[in-house]
Parts: C-alpha cells; sequence; structure tokens
DNA sequence: ATTTGACTAATACAGTGTATCGCAACAGTA
DNA sequence: TACTGTTGCGATACACTGTATTAGTCAAAT
C-alpha cells in the first residue's frame, strides 16, 4: 500500500487560545470598526467554526471586554515618571493615543467596568502614585474625574472625527458652510450665541483641545489634594 | 344590498410622523434597554410594516440621533437662573437625571454629534450664560470640558449601575466579598494601592460623587474664566 | 478493546437592518 | 365618468447576526 493509497491523517483544528482570538477581534476592528467584529467572521478568520469560540468566550460582550482589556496593555506605560500629576496626564494622552489607534474603543470606553488584569494595573499604578497626597477617599475621587474627564472627552472627539470623515470637512466648514441643517438652524435667530461661537470661534486642534482642558482639570486636582483632607 | 353585504371600507393606514415613531421607539428603550428597540418592533407598536418607517428615517442610527434629541427636551429647563455656575451645574445635573430614566442614553452619550433642534437649544442656552464672561474661545473650552466630564461620569455611573444589578450587590461588596475575579486579583499581591483603596475605601453615593466632581471642574473652569484672557 | 469524556463541526432558529418590487388608492386630467 | 400617473405602502426577500442544540470524532482511560 503505497502513500498515495492512504489519505492523509485528519486535519486536526488549529489551536486555539484567548490571545489569538482577541488578536483577530481586534484586527478586525481596526480594519472595519466595531460593527465589522462577528463571531463567525473572528472564527473564519483562524480557521474555526463560529461554535468555537465560545469555549473560551460565553457571550460576545466578553470578547468585547478582554479587546478592551487587552488595549490597555498598550495604556500602561513601561515606566512611571514620578510626579502624580505627570502620572495623570499620562494616563490620559496614553488612553487618547491608544483610542485614535483604535478607534472602536471610544465605543467602549466607559461603557462597562474594567476588571480586566491589565485594567486593573492601569488602576493599580495611577493610585499607587497619588499614594498618600491625601486621604484616600479624596485620591479615589481625583482619578474617577481625571478618568470621567478623559473618556468624555476622547468619545467626543472621535465622534467629532467620524462626523468629519463622512462628510469630507472639517468640523467648522461643515458646521459653517456646508451643513445645511445646521446653517438652517443657526439663521432661524433661535441661537444666537451658538452662532457667535460658529462664527467667530477659532478652529483648535484637537489634541490641544484636549491637553489644556485636561491641565484644567490636574488644576483643580491639585488644588484638593495640596489642601488638608477635609475632617470626617 | 344590506350593509351586511357591502365590506367596510379599507382601513387607511395610520397616519405616522416622527414624533409618534420616537415615542414609541423611547417607550421600548425604556423598557428593555437600546437592544429592544428594532425596527420592526416599533413598527408594530404603531400598526405599520417596518418599511413604513424609512419613510420618515433612512436608517437606524438617524432613529437614535431622534431619540437622543428628544430626551434633550427634558435636558433644557424651562427657566435659567442666572449665574453660569448654576447653569453649568443644572445642565449636568439635569443630563445626569435623564439619563437615570433613561439609562439607554448613556449608551449614546458622546457618541455622535448632536445637532438635534433640542441639543441645540441646550447649547445655546449653556453659552448664552456664559457669554461676555471671557474670550469666546475660553468659554467653549470651558463648556466642552464640563460636558465632557459629565458624559463620562454619566457613563460610568450607569456602568457600576449595571453591574450592581447583574451581580445583585452593591458595587463596594461585588468587588470585595463576590466578585471571585476581582478578589483573585487582588489576593495575589500585585495590586497594593487598589486592595486599599477596595477595603478602605468608603462608599459614597453617585450623586454625591457626581456632584462634588463637578464641583471640582466648575472650580477649575471659575478660575479660567475669572482669569483675563490670555492675549493671542 | 471498549467505553468514556471532551471538543469540534454542523445544523438550526429566531431575529436583525434594509433593498426591491408589485399593488392599490388617490390626484389630476380629458 | 373614465383614464392615467404618482405616490406611498405592504409583502417579500436577502444576507447576516448571536447563540442553542445536536451529532460526530478523536484521545485518553478503563
Amino acid at each position: 500500500m503505497t502513500v498515495w493509497d492512504r489519505p492523509e491523517p485528519p486535519t486536526r483544528p488549529v489551536p486555539l487560545d484567548r490571545e489569538r482570538i482577541v488578536a483577530a477581534a481586534i484586527a478586525l476592528a481596526d480594519e472595519g470598526g466595531l460593527e465589522a467584529v462577528s463571531l463567525r467572521k473572528v472564527a473564519a478568520r483562524l480557521d474555526a467554526g463560529p461554535m468555537r469560540l465560545y469555549g473560551y468566550i460565553s457571550t460576545k460582550e466578553e470578547l468585547f471586554d478582554l479587546m478592551v482589556d487587552e488595549v490597555h496593555a498598550e495604556i500602561l506605560p513601561e515606566e512611571q515618571p514620578g510626579d502624580w500629576r505627570e502620572v495623570l496626564r499620562v494616563r490620559a494622552h496614553r488612553t487618547r493615543q491608544a483610542t485614535l489607534r483604535h478607534e472602536w474603543l471610544a465605543d467602549l470606553l466607559g461603557g462597562r467596568p474594567t476588571l480586566g488584569p491589565n485594567a486593573l494595573a492601569v488602576t493599580e499604578a495611577t493610585l499607587a502614585a497619588l499614594d498618600g497626597l491625601a486621604d484616600l477617599d479624596t485620591v479615589m475621587r481625583a482619578v474617577e474625574i481625571v478618568s470621567a474627564y478623559f473618556t468624555g472627552a476622547i468619545r467626543r472627539e472621535i465622534a467629532d472625527l467620524r462626523a468629519e470623515r463622512a462628510t469630507g470637512l472639517s468640523k467648522r466648514d461643515w458646521q459653517r458652510a456646508s451643513g445645511p441643517h445646521v446653517m438652517r438652524m443657526l439663521a432661524t435667530g433661535r441661537f444666537p450665541a451658538l452662532a457667535k461661537a460658529v462664527h467667530d470661534g477659532t478652529e483648535v486642534a484637537a489634541e490641544e483641545s484636549f491637553a489644556t482642558g485636561l491641565d484644567w482639570v490636574l488644576d483643580a486636582v491639585a488644588a484638593k489634594l495640596t489642601r488638608p483632607p477635609a475632617g470626617v
């Protein structure tokens, strides 16, 4: 019996793990946004059937959770600079940059509690940098406020960016000249302050806007941190 | 030929307009979250076929846009108090309250630029209250920062609230005792600062946390507003 | 050698957003 | 009054989704 008479051994299914699954999902999302991530497509990218994924994940939401945590590995800086303010600033900027690389993250940011190992590590690093600067509750408040700020700011920035891409115009031009609806609204005279803002406001780069907003918030935090903790 | 021999006249389709469509969609979302909103179900609630909606809407996303704008009618206060700080605070709190009434709003907040008439009215009212307190760019920056803060904070609050509901535990208890994963992570000793925070942090009511965070941010804004505009 | 158990693949289902198409009722005209 | 054009509606259809269930197949254990 020659080799050719014998059938090839059955191809064993390609081994799988969460890491490969998440990587495939992230690749899909990077290319086509979150809506391009379907369990079928993720599985296909790994030469597997869709149901195979349910051994590693029990719902699609969990896949999203894993994706978010994976990106947090990019957010965690390799080494921390000392100053608490710098730590918070770096965290905000790294989150923003990660979101610019993975725009779909904007859709998930703040949507669910992040409890993955990488996200926890980020939180740990942040808390550690603020440890002892004030009473614990004040520190936690500070971290939450800064997180709330950059979460909201990043989401907004991505939302604007998508709108610009969809219309092919910069935000101002699109509000001003070519957003027919907006223009019509402003022309009604019912929104004088808004009209002035759209008309006379200077266009600032998104990063600068983000940075200065962050500075304001950090100033506020600084004011509360230096002050001795309110008596409990 | 008696009445009974003649068939009833064909039932004219029930008249429709965006208002009714949006109301139906909001009702569905209030009951079962955003994912309960499908064009088929919205249409069914109005005794219409799904395709009928496409006369009023050209995509499901547009329906969401209309829903968001509709809720902004609840956010716009009937009469404005004078102080700029109060105006910003009220806007933040009303947005939060609206989101507590319509939790699905948290999934949409900050996701797309809001250009509906009600949303524009809210922005107009806010800008008007700050008009003249500083140069225009500073004012716009202030509004954006406050918006970013409360957007992020509200999303986070709703995310936590859902997690609590899903586990039936308060956030702290769930992090502490019964979140097996979190506990295991903390037990590794790799997250000392986080462990301390979870252990020793006092549980604050969500509204209080929101309010004091907002106050910090408003303090920061106040500092920049009173200062004369930076020379351009 | 046979059974068991764990994975995998296939099938199936109910539901989704939306494109297309044919019909039926109205408006306007002859 | 008869006809015709237009408009808007409903039905149908399509490609696709997440996931439950079922059947199969292989490696390890008995």
